[in-house]
RNA sequence: CGGGGCGUAGCGCAGCCUGGUAGCGCAUCUGCUUUGGGAGCAGAGGGUCGCAAGUUCGAAUCUUGCCGCCCCGACCA
């Protein structure tokens, strides 16, 4: 893309309503506009960045057996009475009639739905275990909306919905979403831990939170330092295998966010594995077996021939919370520091004087083979000054920086600048574009 | 929802206390000079001062009501 032709809108101080990094960061950067409280329009970049996410999210979903579907965000009241959530919701749900008085919502989830979708063709054991997922928009009326995406009322979220005919294989199935989740944020650059969660009425051990660790988490979260450090499984387990002993090796671990922190099991670690520190929450878990199912008659017919309420559980992530919580977890003073997963462009051109013909003709000629090598690179090729070049490409991440001026081009050689680092190397064109693409 | 704060040009702010018809920086546009970390000079455009009512000869400024936004708290299957 051709910066000149792009539609980038940087600011160089960040509007007062925003107080906390990231959200003052997307704004500077141009990644979203603030239409509403907690209501946001996504912007090129913005938008790139979401759907990156997305599409990880997407892709680790579908490893672990999940299938994906799309809901609709308007729901009908009738299967929220069915459940019984339509009076308990209160003020958070957005309440909609249609032309024939019709009552509708604005989902802020989708069990009502999903179950409905289940029930009306799944009938035997033998087409269990069941996910289906879908990445939608979703709409929480909070009362106090704040930082930025990070607590939206309009927020994407991908959730998923399992199906199982008893609660060992609707656990699982939890185990599978457990160990996917840890797989996404990694992809994504993130150091995430599973806490446990309060799992509701349904009691047992079977909700986990996922939190990534930042000064301006929402949450205190208690654990052990091993689990920060303990990395992902990664995608070549056996997903329809035995997953509890490397569930179990997570999960056996202390951690726990402040609601669960239990302060005498925190205290008996020793003193240098006990870790204390804010947390976002970035994925929530659980078990919830025939809450949705049974009143709504989601029944299946077992080996016995009798019918029983399928067991569920649901899976859900913030994905344009993650857009927040990965700048709140990198980021420098110059900007946004992208994984390179999830950059809106894989590498920046920086023609430090468009308009001569000696840096015009290298910087095509990068532009070009960045494009053909995939990377999907930006060209700032817009007639400005170095320095707003330079500090435009810092704010919004892009992972590399080639840096083409005539000084260089004198000689011979441009400059590579990693993000992430800041280390420059000044070489030729062709060892630069071998560095980028690898 | 309780408490606090703020609404003045696209963004950041001053002016308000003590009423006299709106200003600064950045951004934008034009010209010239510049060009390796958000340039300089000269000029230009852009504002129902959140909305409404009231007080007053006169309201951005004082009063009242409403709306919006932010922060803290509570809340967050």
């Amino acid at each position: 893309m051709r910066l000149s032709r792009y539609f980038m809108p940087t600011l160089r101080e960040a509007p007062a309503d925003a107080q906390i990094v990231s959200h003052q960061l997307m704004l500077r950067a141009g990644l979203v506009r603030q239409e509403a409280a907690g209501i946001y329009a996504w912007l090129p970049l913005g938008l790139k960045v979401l759907k990156k996410i997305e599409q990880v999210v997407r892709e680790e979903m579908n490893r672990a057996g999940a299938i994906e579907i799309l809901m609709p965000t308007l729901q009908l009241a009738d299967l929220w009475r069915e459940s019984g959530r339509y009076d308990d919701y209160g003020e958070e749900m957005l309440r909609i009639k249609d032309r024939h008085d019709r009552d509708l919502l604005f989902g802020p989830t989708a069990e009502e739905v999903v179950t409905d979708i289940f029930r009306s063709y799944i009938k035997s054991y033998k087409d269990l275990p069941k996910n289906l997922y879908n990445i939608q928009w979703k709409f929480r009326d909070e009362r106090r909306p704040r930082f930025g995406v990070m607590r939206g009322r309009e927020f994407l979220m991908k959730d998923a919905y399992s199906f199982d005919v008893d609660e060992a294989a609707a656990r699982r199935s939890y185990n599978r979403m457990f160990l996917a989740y840890l797989n996404v944020y990694a992809r994504l650059g993130l150091k995430a831990i599973p806490v446990k969660a309060d799992p509701g009425p349904i009691g047992g051990d079977l909700s986990h939170e996922f939190m990534i660790l930042a000064d301006t988490g929402e949450s205190q979260v208690f654990a052990h330092r091993d689990l920060v450090e303990m990395g992902a499984p990664g995608p070549d387990i056996d997903w329809f295998g035995d997953l509890e002993p490397e569930v179990a090796r997570r999960t056996s671990l202390y951690a726990a966010s402040d609601e669960m922190h239990d302060e005498a099991r925190f205290a008996a670690m020793p003193e240098d594995k006990r870790m204390t520190a804010r947390g976002i929450e970035v994925g929530h878990i659980f078990y919830f077996g025939e809450k949705y199912s049974k009143p709504m008659k989601a029944m299946v017919t077992g080996p016995d021939g009798k019918d029983v309420p399928a067991q569920m559980g649901s899976y859900g992530v913030g994905v344009s919370r993650l857009v927040a919580a990965i700048i709140e977890a990198s980021h420098d003073d110059a900007g946004i520091i992208w994984p390179a997963s999830v950059a809106p462009f894989g590498a920046a051109v920086l023609n430090l004087r468009a308009g001569d013909a000696g840096c015009d003709a290298v910087c095509e000629t990068a532009y070009a083979a960045l494009t053909a090598a995939g990377l999907d690179p930006l060209y700032d090729d817009r007639d400005d000054r170095p320095g707003a070049k330079f500090a435009a490409a810092d704010l919004v991440g892009i992972p590399w920086q080639l840096i083409v001026g005539p000084k260089g081009i004198a000689e011979g050689v441009v400059e590579l600048k990693t993000r992430a680092t800041g280390e420059r190397q000044t070489i030729p064109l062709d060892a630069a574009l071998k560095a980028i693409t690898g």
